[in-house]
DNA sequence: CTGCAAATATTGCATACTGCAAAGGAAAAG
DNA sequence: CTTTTCCTTTGCAGTATGCAATATTTGCAG
C-alpha cells in the first residue's frame, strides 16, 4: 500500500542525492590532487596535522592529538616524522616540563600555503567553466546546506577532507 | 599595478571557494559517518572494494586492482582480509588457471546497501532541512559544477569517497 | 613440439596510520 | 610529603600502501 507514494518526492530526492555524491567526488579528486602535486610527498594525515598547526599556532601533543581527533600515541609518531622532515618543530615548555610545544616550521607553513592555494585554484578553474548564473545559485544553494548540516555536529577532523574509518 | 585588480570578482571567487571548501567537509562528514554506523566494522579501503565488487561483478585480481588504484599486492591483501571476513569470495577461473575470480558475497553486497542507504538518507534529511527553493537550484548547481569538473578528468578511485595520497 | 616471452597472482620487505595499554616523569592536590 | 592527576612516550597489534622478486600459467615463435 504504501509502494508508489509521492514518486515524484522520492525521484527529486533521488536526483539530489546524486547530484551531491557526484559533486562531492569531484571534491574529494580536487583535495587529493592538490596535495598530491606538491614536491614533498606528504600523506594526508599529515598535511592534516600541518593545517592544524598553521591555523592554530603553537599546542601540546594532546591538544594536537585532540584537534586531529586521534589518539596522542598516532600524534605522536606523526610528529615524529613531521620534524624529521623538518616540517614542524618541537620544543619543551619551560613553565612545565611535561609539556611540548609544536609548531609548523617556515618549510611546514610555506607546504600548507602551497597546498591550499593550488587548491583554490583549481575549485576556481572549475566554477569558472561553469555558466555565470550559475555561480551564485551554487553559492547560496552550498551555504544553506552546509548550515542545514551545520545544526547537526560536524566532526572537525574532517577538516582536510579526510574520512575516518573509525568515527562515531 | 596588478594589485586590487577587480576586487569584486576576486571576492566572489573567494567566496566560491570557501563554499565548496565547506560543502566539502559536510560531504566526507557524512560519508564517513555511514560507513561507521553499521556493525561490520569495515575499513573506508575495504568499503571501496565492496562497491567495485558489487556494482561491478566479478573480475579477477589485476582489474579490481586497477579499477582500485592500489598495486596488485595491496588488493590482494585487502581480498585476503575480506574473504576471511566473508564478504568476499575467491574462486579459480576453470579457463585460465592462472585468473582468480572475485565476487562479493550476500554478506558483502549486504553491507554496500546499508551504508549506502544510510548515506542517501543522510543527504536526504539535510537537503529537508534546506528552504524548498534553494533545493532545485543546489541540484542544478551541483551538476553544472560536476560538468565543469567532468570535463577534465576525473579518478574513479575516489568513487567512495578515499583521498589518495600517492595520486598523480 | 619446444622454448621463450608475457601475463597473473603471490610473497617479502619497508613505510605510514591507527588504537589500546602500560610505563615513566612532572605538576597539582591533599 | 603522599597521592592523584596530567602528559608524553613506548610496546604491541592490525590495516593500507608500494616496489621488487618469484612461481605458475598461458600464448606465441620457431
Amino acid at each position: 500500500m504504501h509502494d508508489s507514494q509521492q514518486p515524484q518526492d522520492l525521484d527529486a530526492a533521488n536526483e539530489m542525492v546524486a547530484a551531491v555524491v557526484t559533486a562531492s567526488r569531484v571534491l574529494v579528486a580536487v583535495s587529493a590532487r592538490s596535495l598530491a602535486a606538491i614536491e614533498e610527498a606528504l600523506t594526508v594525515p599529515q598535511f592534516r596535522m600541518l593545517v592544524v598547526l598553521d591555523t592554530g599556532g603553537p599546542v601540546n601533543l594532546s591538544g594536537l592529538a585532540e584537534q586531529l581527533a586521534v589518539n596522542p600515541s598516532t600524534a605522536l609518531r606523526m610528529v615524529d616524522r613531521l620534524s624529521a622532515a623538518g616540517m614542524v618543530e618541537r620544543t619543551q615548555d619551560p613553565g612545565d616540563r611535561r609539556l611540548v610545544v609544536l609548531a609548523a616550521t617556515a618549510a611546514g607553513r610555506q607546504v600548507v600555503r602551497q597546498v591550499t592555494e593550488r587548491r583554490q585554484a583549481e575549485i576556481t578553474r572549475i566554477v569558472s567553466a561553469m555558466a555565470v548564473d550559475h555561480r551564485g545559485a551554487m553559492i547560496e544553494a552550498l551555504e544553506a546546506f552546509a548550515r542545514a548540516a551545520g545544526e547537526e555536529q560536524i566532526n572537525p577532523a574532517a577538516y582536510t577532507g579526510q574520512a575516518l574509518p573509525g568515527w562515531s
